[in-house]
DNA sequence: GAGAAAAACGTTTGCGCAAACGTTTTTATT
DNA sequence: AATAAAAACGTTTGCGCAAACGTTTTTCTC
């Protein structure tokens, strides 16, 4: 590899004066200047990171864990984090944890060794180990869709968006409302399922305990549910998925069990993935502002380490409701 | 930061010993081995990386440039190959190009500075300054679906795939098949295009030039292709996406125009995105390999870094039918 | 044209670590 | 008890770079 030296010697001068022209931290005389960078070009010079890092004690370098980047709206999430860091002049190290405490251990620990300016998790469980890990890291921490009062967030107000789709279903005239939650532990589902209550409880409705099917947030889930509620010997005349891929998995079970949807059954997502809007019946559902969400994760996270300090934070973006043709009023 | 200086003095010994403990590059006695991981627990000790690849010229870091990881099948492949990466010892830096030249050669750079051990890249489309910029690379690198000559790659063998597609509309009775191409500068697409030609040739089928529509192998260009079809006098009766999100738009569009799918016409889109099997009709595609391919790439990448040779190989996986709801025969 | 000030560049150190090279201590051998 | 051999650890250098500290050269000033 070509060094600081190697190209101090080709242009006839000190390692000082080509790190102070690569840096522009001095001033530097312009032909000579020229010649240094002449013997850049020449021998195709990049500064080492590692070299660099080890001097100034920053690495301009992100780390970002997510349980699995391939669920469409992570991938999403990923992608603009990466675009607003780039523009920042930062670097992502993208981890898959696949909600494993091994891999999530192990993966602070080499982030840790790489002494990266900053983390960012998007994780829809977190256990207390993992918890106490992220509070043991020497670098700002930014915690994406899930609020834990120890550490900066900035999340969806799920709460609100499971009001939000609610209303919408009672306001259309449903009274017979299911729903589809995640697991038990997943955060966002729990504010969800609040914001479910609340719409409920604000239009007089009661919560039918058959009517709630917990599953995984994936389509499986859906088709479950919708296969399970048929089975009982009331059935409800709409449905609110807590995503998008469940709000599929249902439809698609429902649509083979001969019930046709908006008709015989309303269903209502959340998130609006790309293919919302291409499904027939197209999905209605409730948008996250993943721009808006991340671009304030990147403000909170690079201002933190330019800031070197790291008062802890609660941000929560607004969902907007978007209205298709999967919710219809009831047939009666 | 705690450095090796502090955990050596802490525990009593040189900082020689602290290293051959961490590494277990060297005898150390069971006593002073407990005293130094100790120490090492109590300061919480982590090497740092930096340093580490200063002195040893690896940084087990591999670098990705990809157009976008938010399509869903690079979004897999990403996640894939991150996971292969990880068990092999390997952090995935993460670069969205989004196809931009400026952004191409300034994450080349910073990835060259980073002193990457290796590169992955997965572009739809390459210019020839960019394929100029990789093979000034002084680490090996691996293209995903992309045959360049004069680089090491794996890819769908897309003229099969296109092949396969194409030959099950045939069996199924079609003999005015039109297709959803890509733009003319992706290689994949220009595959499955010869594919598609291969298999007509084959039936003595002619390939009418109206029915083949260019677009951006999105959603939205297999809407504009089926608008555009329903407007020439004659109609095909079955079409061949090139990927699940321009057959996604087809049948959307196609729904909406009244025409029945698949008794009016059939689709076959290609990738097998997730929830190709949840629409309905489920889609008919061709599935790509993807743990295959990214377990094959991964070998090839880290075969190179460790022999530090790279001859240039070019892998094919073979895809694979997947036959579904939204062909059938036609009606006539 | 002597001295001071400014301009332009050079020498050297230390960041944290691995490992080559050395030293000391212990054990075995006679 | 003297010596050799083996065991166990220490000292030091250099990886590539930034920048503190220094030096030399040039330009003013009177």
């Amino acid at each position: 590899m070509v060094t600081i030296t190697d190209v101090a010697r080709e242009a006839g001068v000190s390692v000082s004066t080509v790190s102070h022209v690569v840096n522009g931290t001095r001033f530097v005389k312009a032909d000579t200047r020229e010649r240094v960078m002449a013997a850049i070009e020449r021998l195709d010079f990049t500064p080492s990171t590692s070299a660099q890092s080890l001097k100034k004690n920053v690495t301009h370098t992100v780390g970002m864990i997510v349980t699995s980047s391939t669920n469409p709206y992570f991938a999403e999430v990923v992608a603009r984090l990466e675009s607003e860091l780039y523009e920042a002049g930062f670097n992502l190290m993208l981890c898959n944890s696949g909600r494993d405490i091994d891999k999530q251990r192990s993966y602070i620990r080499t982030l840790k060794g790489r002494r990266i300016d900053g983390l960012l998790v998007l994780e829809s469980v977190l256990s207390d180990a993992y918890l106490e890990l992220l509070g043991s890291c020497s670098f700002p921490v930014v915690m994406l869709d899930s609020d834990t009062p120890s550490l900066t967030s900035v999340s969806d107000d799920s709460e609100l968006g499971g009001y939000l789709a609610t209303r919408h279903l009672i306001e259309q005239g449903h009274r017979a409302i299911g729903c589809i939650a995640g697991p038990v532990q997943h955060h966002q589902s729990i504010r969800r399922f609040r914001g479910f209550q609340r719409a409920l409880a604000e239009a007089g409705l009661s919560l039918e305990p058959d009517w709630v099917h917990a599953g995984g947030m994936d389509s499986e889930s859906g088709e479950a549910a919708v296969r399970q509620l048929c089975r009982s010997r009331r059935r409800p005349t709409a449905l609110f998925a807590f995503n998008d891929f469940s709000a599929l998995g249902a439809i698609s079970q429902a649509t083979r069990q001969g019930l046709r949807v908006p008709e015989d059954l309303s269903v209502i997502g959340y998130d609006d993935i790309e293919i919302a809007r291409l499904l027939r019946p197209a999905l209605t559902t409730v948008r996250q502002q993943t721009a808006t969400l991340c671009r304030e994760a990147c403000r909170l996270l690079t201002q933190a380490i330019a800031d070197k300090r790291s008062d802890v934070e609660q941000l929560h973006v607004a969902p907007e409701l978007i209205v298709r043709e999967s919710v219809a009023p009831p047939d009666e």
